[in-house]
DNA sequence: CTGAAAGCGCTTACAG
DNA sequence: CTGAAAGCGCTTACAG
């Protein structure tokens, strides 16, 4: 590795003066500039981040992003949006899959204090990891949680308004006629989840509906556990809808629709908070609550970089609209004319 | 922050003890190694590895990932299978989309440089990195190639037959009767654009098919270059089949078929090299070639730690199998009995 | 305008 | 078994 000192003796000048070239600081002669970006090009010469960090105790130019899972269309777009925001300035992004797996959760977000990650964007898996998160904030790392707050610890937050989502989503189908309303929904440790299946209650409430335990289904935000639910809701209390609250789980429910022989939205309507991409080529278009995925991922590099700079700002919890896009797949229990 | 002298203070001893105490190396003893792991644990005390790397030189945790699109499903997949690798082996990915722009991938290549990562996986645009990958690799960084080799920079890589797969491709859609068969192949200056383009031809050549420059398609890896060929192609020759050699282009197939109103595969049959996640449950079931994403990934991950720890070890070349997956979107043309 | 020197948080021979 | 000291590649007051 060639290093500062290499670059200094070639261009005949102190370290300090290759550094103050380099960091294009004021007051340094043309010609000593000259002769040491020359230097510094014939030989190859790249800085070392590390050591510069050291030394500076600047703030670092990565960033950790720690998700479930990065294979979910949401997550993928949303760190385009973040990649594209960060890009231009110049920092970088540490990918870190959780797998919703505590463990791993717990590991990453060590790693990121020990990387001396300037901050942290987290999707966090539950309230267990706040005492690791206040740990990471307390070592002057900035914070901004994704898709979800946690009670109790107040932070820098970006998402959508999942009741208003869930709510627009059942109302829909209420619309379309169905009073047999199903959810799949996520486990009651987020409050993502929480909000959403809150979403859904109210919308039956005020359309005069009754809430039936039977039809709220509570499960990981998998496949699997959407694919699982909705097998077992059809043996034991067929719906004529689902609000499927997570993108996951509505893939679930198509799978188990198609092995069930089931018809969307003919035999069961089916309706899903997160959109999928090219839904609308499937056999039955997906209806969805699309969440802006890649503005979510701007947004979170905004408050993240702006929360580095100003540590001591208050917290602001962001909501982006969340919009339904109706295609085929609720179709309609409603006769016209 | 706390550092390691704050910890050393607390538990008495010397800086050096920390470090083999929480390095774990041998001839401590027990009272001293109690006293500092209390001390460490007491004071919320976490390693800075970036003074660790300064100091060691020692190969860092960290290595780069520098794909063009992170929402493309293919890598998606294969980071989730580089992430499970590498955790075990407690390294970290920075991820780097290029989004197929030279400048982006010229920028991250010296990033990575400047980072010092361990390692470098990229799936290069075109030759013109070449210079930038040298000098990475001289500055000690491993490198290693996916789904891509590169003419004239010997190294190890990783990917699928791509030849072979176009081949497969291409004679599927042969044996189901199919003569006028047009491509939607990716630009030249890319050696897997190239090779699946000549798996193509190989396909007709053996059939004793013409090969008809017209319905050699070469364009970006996007949808919007997949849709717009496809449009062209329809109103100047239509074929009866496309093998589409990307699974963004595939996309754009698909959405220039529903807007000319062809159905797949009455109206047109179509072949994907690369499959889509659910592609089952598509109006028309994707018939495609499918690259194992997941296990490329990993496999991807052992060879950059190999190469990390052997620097001098031959270079591989690895090639996965990447079979067939025979759904509907191709029908046939043949009658039956 | 420029350089000598200290120090960021670590690790690792070198002594003892 | 343990500590004092040097040094990784930088930056930044402090002099001049």
């Amino acid at each position: 590795m060639v290093s500062r000192s290499d670059v200094a003796k070639r261009a005949g000048v102190s370290t300090a003066t290759v550094s103050r070239v380099l960091a294009n600081k004021p007051h340094v002669s043309q010609s000593l500039k000259d002769r040491v970006l020359k230097a510094a090009s014939e030989l190859g010469y790249r800085p070392d981040n590390t050591a510069r960090r050291l030394r500076s105790q600047s703030t670092s130019q990565v960033i950790g992003l720690i998700v479930s899972d990065i294979q979910n269309p949401h997550f993928a777009a949303l760190v385009r949006g973040l990649e594209d925001y960060v890009f231009q300035h110049e920092m970088n992004i540490m990918l870190c899959n959780t797998d919703e797996k505590l463990d791993r959760e717990a590991f990453y977000i060590e790693r990121m204090q020990s990387e001396r990650a300037a901050g942290v964007l987290i999707n966090p898996i539950s309230p267990n990891s706040t005492p690791m998160l206040e740990a990471l904030r307390r070592s002057g790392t900035a914070i901004v949680l994704l898709d979800n707050e946690i009670e109790g610890f107040p932070c820098d937050s970006i998402g959508v308004d999942d009741r208003a989502g869930a709510y627009a989503a059942t109302s829909h189908l209420i619309q379309l006629g169905y009073r047999r309303i199903a959810t799949i929904g996520g486990l009651h440790h987020q409050l993502t989840a929480r909000k959403r299946q809150q979403g859904y209650k109210e919308a039956l409430r005020d359309a005069g509906l009754p809430i039936d335990d039977w039809f709220i289904l509570l499960t990981d935000y998998t496949e699997e556990a959407g694919y699982a639910a909705t097998i077992r809701i059809f043996r034991e209390n067929p719906p004529e809808a689902i609000f499927s609250s997570n993108n996951s789980t509505t893939l679930g429910v198509i799978r188990a629709a198609a092995e069930l022989g089931l018809r969307i939205p003919d035999d069961v309507a089916l309706v899903s908070f997160d959109d999928l991409p090219y839904a609308e080529f499937l056999q039955s278009p997906l209806t969805a609550i699309a969440q802006p995925s890649y503005q979510i991922g701007v947004e979170a590099g905004r408050l993240l970089e702006f929360r580095i700079h100003n540590p001591t700002a208050p917290y602001r919890n962001v909501e982006l609209p969340s919009p339904l896009i109706v295609r085929t797949s609720c179709g309609s229990k409603l006769r016209i004319g």
